[in-house]
DNA sequence: GATCACAATATTGTTGACAATATTGTCAGG
DNA sequence: CCTGACAATATTGTCAACAATATTGTGATC
């Protein structure tokens, strides 16, 4: 984006999505404003396009904006990030289960790829690493369960708690247990055990918001 | 809206309102094209605001916005309505598990009103009022379970399928079960039992879509 | 009558100017 | 030095004019 100023103007959506990931990487932190020119200078955006860039953010919850105030990142509470925990163990469930149910093989082979990569990321303590195939290995799981809806909703729910979650691989026993958990609902979604496959993601998401509510809790003190 | 013109000029968020609820009761069809400048004498709205509004709808997934030609009413296929179907399963399941554990007496009293105005609704035969009181039943349950996340992307799934909702309690059969259905949940409901409701409420809501797809499937033929 | 090219109209996209409000800077008075 | 009033600046909100594109209407040709 700002790579490449010259090509063309950047498009709504665009701009919507350039914010979106300076969230996600912490570059735009919680209460910090974003201001319209700023944009425009940094992307080479028309300011209608910044103003409808900001505003679909603010539909996705990841923004609030303020009459005469303008744009700023929203601050996720620990009481809606355990709502947003609530709605993964929900949507990422039966996601499992559907995988269990209707993933083809090349998606099955697709998770053990990123499995294995993950069991050396243990080996080696790479937590960064960790972090991002942790993302892909439950995006993998959301793709392979066939539900477009339901990939939508997680990606949106999953911004505001991105990068809590590479956080919370630092710790190293975190980081063992959730690969256990991973390596053990490979075996039941292989197998096609779908019941138990559901089961197994919601117990391993709730700990997921333990863990992270820890680290939170800290945040805070 | 149209009917106090003279007031103040309506903001962008209540021309989504209006425009949201028109699609919802059916008003805008699937496919119709919506004109700004329509928009615009409908709710005397500027034309800044209106374009606001129908960028904020596709946000939503309601409208599809196309270069040139604007707005229209998206067309829901039935495939999406099932995925829709599969994540109100996950989320309005999860409620009913929070909704046994956690809910006030105020908020099982009120359920239990509506539950007696939906039963009068079954005698008189009225569908219409049945279908109004089973969104607010539904309603009550995700209020219950004190998500507030939750009951936003349900408040957002449910528009595209909420005039199809209506349509299938014009049977008979399917009114006198889905009623049957809610009296047993309320029970579960009052006596604490969250894993019971949960499966019971997924059931419902599974059985629902079936009927669902029937009529569907009668419209597209 | 059917079809194509082209003009007329309608609709949407973009930009810039200006108004409304918030934020920051300055300075007098204590 | 602190505080409050006021001015200067910065930022956002609104609107209207214009450009770009799509849609519709018209007539000539076959």
């Amino acid at each position: 984006m700002a790579e490449n100023p010259s090509l063309r103007a950047p498009t709504g959506p665009e701009i919507a999505d350039w914010v979106r990931d300076r969230i996600r990487a912490g570059r735009f932190v919680p209460g910090q404003r974003l201001v319209e020119v700023d944009i425009i200078r940094l992307t080479g955006a028309s300011r209608s396009k910044v103003r409808e860039a900001l505003q679909r953010l603010e539909g996705e919850g990841l923004v609030q904006i303020e009459e005469f105030r303008g744009a700023s990142v929203k601050n996720a509470s620990l009481e809606e990030v355990r709502q947003i925990y609530r709605a993964r163990v929900a949507l990422e469930g039966i996601c499992a289960g559907d995988f269990a149910r209707h993933a083809t093989p090349e998606q099955k082979e697709r998770l053990c790829a990123v499995q294995d990569a993950l069991d050396r990321c243990v080996d080696d303590r790479a937590p960064e690493r960790f972090g991002r195939l942790n993302v892909e290995w439950h995006r993998l799981i959301v793709e392979g369960s066939g539900n477009a809806v339901i990939a939508d909703l997680l990606q949106r729910l999953n911004v505001p708690i991105h990068r809590l979650l590479f956080e919370s691989f630092y710790d190293d026993e975190r980081l063992r247990t959730a690969n256990a958990d991973h390596q053990n609902m490979l075996k039941l979604l292989l197998a096609g055990d779908a019941d138990a496959s559901e089961q197994a993601m919601r117990r391993h998401i709730e700990d997921g918001f333990v863990t992270l509510s820890k680290i939170e809790s800290e945040f805070y003190r």
